[in-house]
RNA sequence: GGGGGCGUAGCUCAGUUUGGUUAGAGCACUCGACUGUCACUCGAGAGGUCGCGGGUUCGAGCCCCGUCGCUCCCGCCA
């Protein structure tokens, strides 16, 4: 870290150091003027150093300056490494045993008053969001985003060597791309030579890299920025980074294998060992045991089938709902008999909130059954619940579709609220099968459940030529406690096939595919080979291994959840020149479509 | 597009329940004192469009309507 202006950095100090005379530059983190003496905490990217200032070592120029000036000021000064005496060792900081005795000081970047504090007392709160970013400059200079960022430099650096390391080729694909019809909303680009034209910002990499897998760049990855013009959440911003990976000549198994070193690899950077492999789970598995294509596993409260046990009791709701073709799902909680009415009435709110038209409950405490369903009971039927004492069973009675989501949020919300889950656990999982399509239940409509690229399982294409809906896709996710890390897929490399899977989507018309799709075609005829790939969630994995709470904390410049960026004040309006030159006329607020 | 929370000094907050004199505290800031502090301590001072607009009222930080911003969630995110 040396440079002609400093000799040393603050945090690299220590009692190794101690007779040499440095030179240091910094920023001031806070000082303490005890009149004859003076101290200042400085502070730079690896650390903080105390100086001292006192007359038998510095000039009164250098304590006099020392004195006044504020915090959050860039100095530099020269001085001597000394190890401090046993009482005066501060033992909370990691320089703490040494000090700087200050001959010369100077101010080279004086502060004004920060607008919001960098330094923070013990159990002060930060400033509030909407100000740290109004003031990004300043609110960077915490350590806590300072190791943030840091880790995320590693992270990268880890993901480039340990994929080059594999023969993997960074290579880079454009930022102004075709609009994609399908998907998430696309950030338009005007075109200033076509004049009622636009390139859209990429949401992902795809086509890019399956053509250059036509190409015959057999192994590709990329650190890339996406963008996608949806609402935000505390864990989506519409500009993001993936590690985005494709291969030729592989299978399912080959991609695992890469993902599982490289995750291995990151979270080994940031000091954990983790599985050489993961667990792995069906998409129709994990729906039916807990609800969702993500489960956290670090918690069993699994779903039940209860519909045969329900169509023996003389219950209306249930009856009625599985006459209908329903089924009858839900959960036992232990411990849950303790909850009050108001508790699990909580629950049955969530469950609606999810679209269930209510949540069934079957309480059993001091050795009888309590709540709606108890008087219907039998010997028999009351023990297929399989009911401990202090048990509560949640049941939804509806279609999957709706079932599953309300049984996963309350599944969710029961593991909170009896602490069940385990923070240092990490369960990875793989996620298989997803199904190919999505099935409109109004219009019968299907819908790529991954994408219109990924291949088909070809079993289930040969035995159900004529249902599409029943067919699983090549597509695989990684998820990790819950949360999605990355997903992917092999790819249709047969353009016939590729062609068909449009089709089945509503693009049936030839020249309408063409246009669309016509450059990803062309590839494919050209002979492709067979590949496929996955993308990482970088943020996301940053966001986790620095314990941060939102995707804000790893991301240097952020948008608000209102997609606006609080620092430079983007987006703005543009002048009409600008305007006029793009084509484009800006319609007023309140002008209707 | 919908629902919840928040908005009072540079920062963090109290005050809003039940409208009533000059809107308070801690930190930061300015000035002063202090030779071993490390969240230094002590004394003094300055600092306010109570997000913004409108309404009700003799009187609004507080009640009502609207609006803006931040945030969490649902929808959305192939």
């Amino acid at each position: 870290m040396a440079t002609s202006l400093r000799t040393d950095a603050c945090g690299q100090l220590g009692r190794a150091d101690v007779g040499r005379t440095v030179h240091l530059g910094g920023w001031v983190h806070r000082s303490r003027d005890l009149g004859g003496l003076v101290f200042i905490d400085l502070r730079d990217r690896t650390g903080l150093l105390q100086l001292a200032f006192g007359p038998a070592w510095s000039s009164a120029e250098a304590s006099a300056t020392a004195a006044a000036v504020g915090v959050e000021s860039v100095i530099l000064c020269e001085g001597e490494v000394v190890a401090r005496e046993a009482e005066r060792i501060n033992p909370d900081m990691a320089t703490g045993d040494i000090e700087i005795r200050v001959t010369s000081i100077q101010v080279v970047g004086p502060a004004v008053t920060p607008a919001l504090p960098v330094a923070r007392g013990r159990g002060e709160k930060m400033a509030a969001e909407e100000l740290r970013l109004r003031h990004r400059y300043l609110d960077l200079r915490r350590p806590e985003l300072q190791n943030n960022l840091v880790l995320r430099h590693r992270l990268l650096q880890v993901s480039r060597r340990f994929l080059s390391d594999r023969g993997y080729l960074e290579l880079e694909t454009p930022i102004l791309t075709k609009p994609t019809p399908e998907g998430a909303r696309d950030y338009l680009v005007p075109s200033r030579v076509h004049p009622g034209e636009f390139y859209a910002l990429p949401q992902s990499p795809q086509i890019y890299k399956q053509l250059f897998m036509c190409s015959g760049f057999d192994r590709y990855f990329q650190i890339a920025r996406c963008f996608r013009d949806e609402d935000l959440r505390a864990d989506r911003q519409p500009e993001f980074t993936q590690i985005d990976i494709e291969a030729s000549f592989i299978q399912r198994e080959d991609i695992f294998t890469l993902a599982e070193g490289l995750i291995g690899a990151l979270w080994r950077e940031a000091g954990h060992e983790i599985p050489a492999q993961f667990e792995r789970m069906s998409y129709a598995d994990a729906m039916e045991t807990y609800g969702c294509d993500r489960p956290d596993l670090r918690y069993d409260l699994r779903l039940r089938d209860y519909s045969a046990t329900f169509a023996k009791l003389d219950f209306v709701v249930t009856k009625t709902a599985l006459a209908a073709g329903a089924r009858v799902r839900g959960l036992v909680v232990p411990g849950g008999a303790a909850w009050s009415r108001k508790q699990v009435d909580e629950l049955e709110a969530l469950a609606k909130s999810a679209g269930a038209g209510g949540l069934l409950r079957l309480r059993r405490a001091d050795g009888a059954y309590d709540g709606p369903l108890a008087k219907f009971l039998t010997d028999e039927t009351g023990a297929e619940f399989a009911l401990q004492d202090g048990d509560l069973a949640l049941f939804v009675a509806a279609a999957d579709r709706i079932a599953s989501p309300a049984l996963d949020r309350v599944r969710q919300e029961c593991a909170k609220r009896l602490d069940l889950i385990d923070d240092e656990a990490a369960r990875f999982l793989w996620v298989l099968d997803f199904p190919m399509f999505e099935e409109d239940p109004e219009t019968g409509a299907l819908a790529a459940v991954h994408h219109p690229f990924t291949a088909s399982h070809p079993d289930d294409m040969q035995a159900h030529p004529d249902h599409p809906a029943r067919w699983r896709a090549l597509a695989y996710d990684v998820v990790l406690n819950g949360t999605e890390l990355g997903g992917g897929s092999i790819r249709t490399s047969d353009p016939a096939v590729q062609s068909r899977m449009f089709t089945l989507l509503g693009i049936g018309d030839t020249a309408e595919q063409e246009r669309r799709f016509g450059f990803l075609l062309e590839g494919l005829r050209a002979g492709a080979p067979p590949h496929g790939g996955i993308a990482f969630g970088f943020d996301r994995i940053a966001m986790l291994l620095s314990r941060a709470p939102s995707l804000r904390d790893v991301i240097a410049f952020p948008k608000t959840t209102a997609a606006r960026s609080l620092f430079e004040g983007a987006p703005v309006a543009v002048s009409m020149h600008d305007l006029d030159e793009l084509g484009i006329q800006v319609k007023r607020s309140g002008d209707s479509a």
